[in-house]
DNA sequence: GTGAACATGTAAATTGTTACATGATTAC
DNA sequence: GTAATCATGTAACAATTTACATGTTCAC
C-alpha cells in the first residue's frame, strides 16, 4: 500500500486571488487597476505582481467568483473590466473570516544589522540611511492617503501603520544614528 | 538571432546560506543549532526551515565556505557540525555589506482588516486578539534575550523590536479595541 | 517504556517574481 | 515623435515550505 502525500489547501492564508477579490468587492476592475490598488494602499503589508494577478483573475473567473464585463469600450479596446459575483462575496467573506491575525516581517536591515560587527561603519550608516528613507517615503505615503475618502478598516490600516512607521523613524533616528556613531568612534580610536 | 533570458543572481539579498554563515560566524555548530539559533534570536525578522538549511549548508561546504568538523564524537553518533572557514567568512562580509536596508511586512491582519466591513465584529475581535497574543509573546521574549550576553547588534536589533513592537501593543490595546466595539455597536443598532 | 527534544536529510508542492512579448493611449 | 503610462498575458525560474522518512538521546 503505498501512502499519497497530502497537501493542506486553503489553511486560511490570504493569498492573491483573495487580493483581486477584495478590490473587486469595491467596484469593477481591470487587472490593470487591480495591481495600482494593491500597490496604493495595500502596498505597506501586501503585494503582488502582474504575473500573479491576471492567472489569479482567470481562475476566479473559471470559479464563478468574477465576471468579465461586456467589453462596452467606451475608450479601451482590448480593456477586460471585471466584476465580483455573489459567490465571489461569499468566498471573500468566506477567506476573510478564516483569516489569522498573523504577520511576518522580513527585514535584510535588521539581519545585516544583527552582524553589526562584521560591518563597516559606513555599511552601518548607509543602511541606516536607507530604512529610513523607505520609512519616511511610506510615512509620507500615509499621510496623503489620509485625505481621500476611507472606511473604518481602511483608516484603521493607515493608523497602524502611521503608528508603527512613526515608532521606527523616531528610533532609527535617535539610537540608530547613535550606534552608528559608536561603530566609527571604535573604528577610530582603534586602528589595530 | 534568439535571445537567452537573463536572470539577475545575487542581487544583495540575504538567503539562507548567508543566514547560516552568519550563525557560524559565532562558533561551530549543527544544522539543528542553527535552525533553533535563527528560530530564536533572528525569529522576529526572519526565518528558515530544515528543508532550506540543510540544502544550504551542503553548498557552503561545496563551495569551501563551511567544513564539516571531525566526529569528534563526545556524546552525538550522527551529528554533524560546521565551522565556517576565510572564505565563507570573507563571503559572509561580502554579502552583508551588499545587504540594502530593505525590510517587507507581509500581514494578513491588517490585509483582513482592510476589508472590516466585511467582517463579523466577532472575527474583528478575534483577529485584534491573536494579533494582540503574538506581539505580547514576542515582546516578552525580547525582554528574555536581553539577559544573555550580546553583542552591539544584536542589543540594537531587540531594541528596536521592542520599541515597534511596543507601539503596535499600545495602538491595538487602546484604538484596536475601539474599532472592534464600534462595529459591535454598529451592528447592534441597525439589524437591517 | 514513552514522549519530547535532538538530529539529518530528500522530494514534491507551493507560490510567487522576473523577464519576455506585444501593443494602445495620452501628454508634452 | 516620443516618452510615460495604460494594458494583457505567458513561460521560466527561484526560493522556499511541507510532508515524508528515519533514527538517537534524554528525562520522567
Amino acid at each position: 500500500m503505498e501512502f499519497q502525500p497530502v497537501y493542506l489547501v486553503d489553511m486560511g492564508k490570504l493569498d492573491v486571488r483573495v487580493l483581486c477579490l477584495g478590490v473587486l468587492s469595491f467596484g469593477d476592475a481591470t487587472g490593470y487597476e487591480i495591481r495600482s490598488a494593491i500597490r496604493s494602499a495595500l502596498a505597506p503589508f501586501q503585494g503582488a505582481s502582474f504575473g500573479s494577478i491576471y492567472p489569479a483573475l482567470a481562475k476566479a473567473v473559471a470559479a464563478g467568483e468574477a465576471v468579465p464585463r461586456d467589453p462596452t469600450a467606451t475608450v479601451g479596446l482590448e480593456k477586460r473590466v471585471y466584476g465580483i459575483t455573489e459567490a465571489g462575496m461569499a468566498s471573500l467573506r468566506g477567506a476573510l473570516q478564516a483569516a489569522r491575525g498573523e504577520e511576518t516581517l522580513r527585514s535584510d536591515f535588521l539581519t545585516a544589522l544583527f552582524f553589526a560587527h562584521l560591518l563597516r561603519p559606513d555599511d552601518i550608516d548607509r543602511l541606516v540611511d536607507e530604512r529610513l528613507g523607505d520609512l519616511r517615503r511610506q510615512y509620507q505615503n500615509l499621510l496623503r492617503q489620509q485625505s481621500s475618502a476611507l472606511t473604518e478598516g481602511q483608516r484603521f490600516c493607515i493608523r497602524y501603520n502611521q503608528i508603527v512607521t512613526r515608532a521606527a523613524i523616531d528610533f532609527l533616528s535617535g539610537e540608530g544614528r547613535a550606534i552608528a556613531a559608536a561603530a566609527k568612534r571604535g573604528a577610530g580610536r582603534e586602528p589595530d
